[in-house]
DNA sequence: ATTTCAATTCGATATTTCTCGAAATATCGG
DNA sequence: CCGATATTTCGAGAAATATCGAATTGAAAT
């Protein structure tokens, strides 16, 4: 993850609506674990127009939550995948655990301390 | 952690600039453990003019980074305290540690399959 | 008190970003 | 093919943001 990913994976996150829009996916998709093999898959795949229902009470698509959607895939927070007419959106969970990661680890020490 | 408050810790962290402003100071502010109390305090205390020099390179302070730590301070991502005629800059580490729970947490799921 | 050093504030400008509505694209059903 | 539905792209206007230099504050030293 470097640095310029990092930055716009924040400024993606930084604006309310888009992290609106992010935290319903995370909500929404949350993985549920199926069968003996313990598999994973969301169970909700909420379309674009759910999105915009959910997160702006729009009742039509508006233009705006596509372009949000637009800056969370570039940033790579989240995933989309056509299916038929629609498009599914979900979280992408190896970029959310490279966060979690980034905050929770000790960075390198520059001050001889380490 | 409300959502505004969130919003505004991921637009602060968005810029380039203040990205590495708070990767400094972070890499820069680590604790150490101090005597038999295990006491915690920061080795390395760096002034506004010392982020100045490392993240912009420049030899006097630029209006620009004291605009980026303002920016900081007021997301509630770093501390500054004033020590004589300098400002002492720090990470606020209970801002890092609920962004690591942010990302690391499960959220409520919203789609009755918890 | 005056100078000096550290840092912030101010004013202006250039750029980016958000938002909205209209038009375009793509897919499905009849 | 035609119409309906879902979504994206385009164009424009308003608002927010980053950056720079100059002026200002505040504390320390002389």
């Amino acid at each position: 993850m470097d640095h310029k990913e990092t930055a716009d994976m924040f400024k993606a996150l930084g604006d309310p609506t888009r992290l609106r829009i992010f935290e319903f996916l995370r909500a929404c998709c949350c993985p549920v674990a199926l069968g003996e093999e313990g598999e994973v898959r969301p169970v909700e795949e909420p379309t674009v127009g759910e999105v915009c229902c959910r997160v702006t009470g729009a009742t039509k698509i508006t233009s705006t939550v596509s372009f949000h959607l637009k800056e969370l895939r570039n940033a790579g927070l989240i995933t989309m995948e056509k299916r038929g007419k629609n498009m599914i959106c979900g979280v992408d969970r190896a970029a959310v655990a490279r966060l979690a990661a980034y905050f929770a680890t000790e960075p390198e020490t520059s001050c001889g301390c380490g």
